[in-house]
DNA sequence: GCCCATAGGTATACAGTGTAGACGTATACA
DNA sequence: TGTATACGTCTACACTGTATACCTATGGGC
């Protein structure tokens, strides 16, 4: 059966999780398992398809069970969207090191695509017109990935922390943008909200692009 | 001087270009430097800083010279973030390596701060209110860098490629909205208007966020 | 009972990685 | 002249992924 291959995905998650995606080696993950390194080659192909089938994994995950069918989806389209984007962000905030390899892997499990069909079903549900449902899922999964990947991986929240001294202005007049926003930039982000009115605004897009 | 810094770095971009960023081993860059690798280490403290200097070495192209104060800027601050926005995309097509970096490395460097300014200073233009403003660059910069990263890591173009024989609907009814959508899904996806598109959108988002 | 195919695990080995540490040498300044 | 500093080399270490060869236990057909 294929509990051992199930076995070594649950190792290399854990061993993810602890020590990051520099932990994965597959002396690491064999250990774990308690069997020797070349004896995982019998269950996962080799590394890079041991990372694609952890980030299959965790997508497994992102949606409750295909009860799609059976019950009427209860929400309306844009409570259905934000729901799957906080999922993601949730997703992404628990395992940091999935971040850089949703961008690479494309979406080709049976979860990822049923995931599109989702957005897909809430966009045309939204009245957007079909010819610009793919893009549009496009514009917002970009959005929300890069939204999470950035923020763990510090490039919203290690920006420009005051710099040059305490006083707003850079020496000489190097950034008179940067001076004026001084105020708002002292703060430090609560990326929470700011997650929430991002998504607001991209969901408003899609409204937009709905009714023309 | 630090004429041999800069020439490490050239080599590093070389090779970045030519073989991929796994082809940028220390041993490789001192090769192609014409010296033993330990060598590099009195000029880059590492190679996670070298990788980092690589990214700034290509931000500090984004912009034009700094004549900022000299003249005034000439176009409408929409075309100046589309411009900039462009110039984005065209540098990762250029230099795929390049991407999965600038999520994770901070805009930190002067260069990345000149930009951040830059698109600072067209929101204010635009009208935006001063609070909002770095929330619209952290969304307007996550928008781009993450399309050109989806795009030349494979995230778009391979997704999804008529799956499971060609018909448009999947075995018993799995992805009714893929079902759905199968003309517009077969198309190869224009990323270049594709992207035309949804920079459009998220100006159109940012006016719209100007006028509340 | 016998034979053998197959699945799963082990041992060894190879080429490659980043980099710590000790050592050398040449130039510049006191 | 002496010495400090910048720059480079050499060696070595602890890793990485994985190709290859070998071993062992289990199950099915005869």
């Amino acid at each position: 059966m294929g509990g051992r291959r199930e076995e070594i995905l649950e190792a290399a998650l854990a061993i993810a999780d602890e020590r990051g995606l520099d932990g994965v080696s597959m002396r690491a993950v064999a250990e774990r398992v308690g069997v020797t390194p070349m004896a995982l080659y019998r269950h996962v192909g080799g590394k890079a398809e041991l990372l694609d089938a952890m980030v299959g994994h965790l997508l497994s995950a992102l949606l409750p069970p295909d009860r799609s069918r059976d019950r009427q989806e209860p929400q309306r389209w844009d409570e259905r969207l934000a729901a799957l984007a906080r999922a993601v962000r949730a997703m992404v905030r628990r395992h940091p090191w999935a971040a850089p390899l949703l961008f690479s892997r494309p979406a080709v499990t049976p979860d990822a695509v049923r995931a599109v069909d989702v957005i897909y079903d809430a966009l045309i549900e939204a009245g957007v017109p079909d010819r610009e449902v793919p893009r549009l899922e496009r514009l917002l999964s970009t959005f929300v990935i890069g939204f999470a990947a950035s923020e763990v991986s510090g490039r919203f929240t290690s920006g420009d922390p005051d710099p040059r001294g305490h006083r707003g202005s850079h020496p000489e007049g190097g950034f008179p943008a940067h001076a004026r926003l001084t105020p708002w930039l002292r703060l430090p982000a609560d990326l929470a909200t700011e997650f929430e009115a991002d998504l607001d605004d991209v969901l408003r897009l899609i409204e937009a692009a709905a009714g023309r």
